[in-house]
DNA sequence: TTGAAAGCGCTAACAC
DNA sequence: GTGTTAGCGCTTTCAA
């Protein structure tokens, strides 16, 4: 293998010339080939051989304006649940032999405006986006400047932004209704910050629960914000907690997502042993792959995230007004030991 | 906010003539601000803001030969190794204000090779690799034709092509050792295919660590191969080596990754409870954050995932002789209950 | 400090 | 079937 020559690449110029043709026998030869004589087209590809030609698909997108890339941004790469979705994403990509461009905002504005940007000044042909806690707006300006935009994971309010979301305040109410069914009258809510579209529906879910309980949901439900709605953010959240009650762990908790539960039920471990772990009643969010296989496998509320990646790219690439522009998928609950072994 | 136009996007003339000035000003005002006088300035940019003007970074990126994106190529996105991967790659980038394209081969050839000329035809300013199956011609041919690479989780061979890799020989002879030593004389290895250079690296250290201890591995170790390197080729892999032993569970067992590890307990349990599961001693790979939150805690080889992202990113970005070219991390041991209930 | 004009590498008319 | 040429939107000389 020769080394890397600082050479500039070769040109359909100079494949051309290598061929004997002009340069727009070369551009017929790599997009309409059918349109090519036999033998000059075996002259060409030899010539592209030789050269070791490949196109610049920066050029032949600003001529043809014609993309194959679809941006995807979503609130956290490390989060299973966002991988899942960006897998489902692929899926439908791919059937269109089209490639995704994965971005994580983390939940930070500034990377999130920077990824947008990037992903429109590239000309995407269109994006996919879980806007976080600043909000759609800048989602919506993209979108007003003419790019195709999708909605992930977030019921869109917006004209003309289609979106793909699950009913998180039916999730909320599902994973409070579990507890209170048991027995519990007393919940903690391991959430994340407000500005977050998906925390405040689980709490409203959360407290309708606790409604149709006949409970007042002020008095029942105790909300603590965490500092990342990571295993860190859970555990440091539970060791506030646990501190607070003078060593005893609460009744029972509902997590923001299976992460949190995680970090919670290691703080529990760590400050308690299995006694303490199991002298609370737990439940996640998202189901996690990993979720049943944890020391208390993990009660959690199931997202189709791979059908929800795999439909908000259907939309994109569609684009179709025949096709619902609007979905919203069910979540449904899973019953493991964390919620099961207290009360 | 205004509905799509599907009007053609403004472009540096809209802008110059909103501002009655000429398009080489306008670049100026993006490129080289301070080289315009204050008050054309604002005068264009005012026109920028009235048109909602977006520059092209295409036809940018075709005519000034600047680019900022690197490519990332990893060989499972929802392997959380190669999440925490991909995040000390970003975080090295967004140094120098780049951004990273991220994709993920699944070890299919075909989405590998599509991957890698995605990455070259847009011109990145280099990529980051992690070979699969197919081995490493096809991003030595990209190398070959100019473009930045380098190799991850893979020690380079390639003149020219710098690589970060972990020392997986030792990581295996790492899990292997700490069985033995533990008294088993007979083990399984669930690994993956042989086309993948990990695994067999990892098998020739688990070999090293029985011909350390004076013992024979053709004897010893047995391997089998997964149908996946996931929780799903574990359980699998699992099962057919109960199935084969009349019900009884191998003595003692490396994984490949924790992936398949997590699989393999799920196997146990759901084969044989509790009890089956703490008949085995299992050792995973990876040391993945929530490994050690199950139910039955692994004992893994831990690899510094995020420091070889960076560490890679910043050897792209330098590409500077000065910096070590071909940079190997040394795994280690974390030992929990998954190894030490039996034997 | 600004304007005019060339050209990055390609595609798509259109002419032959 | 193939060649010629305009031009995608931008940056970058060079001149004024």
């Amino acid at each position: 293998m020769a080394a890397p020559t600082s050479r500039r690449r070769a040109s359909v110029m100079d494949v051309a010339r290598e061929a004997g043709v002009s340069v727009g026998t070369v551009s017929n030869v790599l997009n309409r080939p059918d349109v090519v004589k036999d033998e000059t087209r075996a002259r060409v590809e030899q010539a592209i051989a030789a050269l070791s030609f490949v196109p610049n698909g920066v050029a032949r997108q600003l001529r043809s304006r014609t993309v194959t890339t679809v941006g995807a941004l979503v609130l956290d790469i490390r989060n299973p649940y966002f991988t899942d979705v960006a897998r489902g994403i692929e899926d439908r990509l791919s059937l269109d032999d089209h490639t995704l461009m994965l971005a994580s905002s983390d939940d930070d504005p500034e990377r999130e405006r920077r990824y947008l940007r990037l992903f429109e000044e590239h000309g995407v042909l269109g994006m996919l986006v879980v806007p976080g806690s600043a909000g759609t707006r800048a989602v919506e300006e993209v979108h007003a400047r003419g790019t195709r935009v999708v909605l992930l994971d977030h019921p869109s309010s917006i004209p003309g932004i289609p979106s793909v979301a699950v009913d998180d305040r039916a999730g909320g109410a599902l994973a409070a209704g579990h507890l209170l069914e048991r027995g519990h009258d007393r919940l903690v809510l391991l959430n994340g910050p407000h500005t977050i579209r998906q925390c405040v529906d689980r709490q409203r879910g959360v407290r309708d629960a606790v409604e149709r309980a006949g409970l007042d949901p002020d008095e029942v439900v105790r909300e603590v914000t965490v500092s990342g709605m990571d295993a860190r953010g859970g555990d440091d959240a539970m060791r506030r907690l646990v501190a607070d009650r003078d060593g005893a762990a609460p009744e029972a908790v509902v997590c923001v997502n299976d992460l949190v539960a995680i970090g919670a039920q290691r703080a529990l471990r760590a400050l308690g042993g299995t006694a303490l772990l199991r002298s609370t009643a737990l439940v996640g969010y998202d189901d996690l792959d990993i979720s049943s296989e944890l020391a208390s496998p993990l009660t959690s509320v199931r997202q189709p995230a791979l059908e929800m990646g795999y439909r908000a790219a259907a939309i994109l690439l569609e684009d179709d007004r025949s096709v619902e522009q609007h979905v919203v998928f069910q979540p449904e609950l899973v019953v493991r030991d964390s919620s099961t072994y207290a009360g």
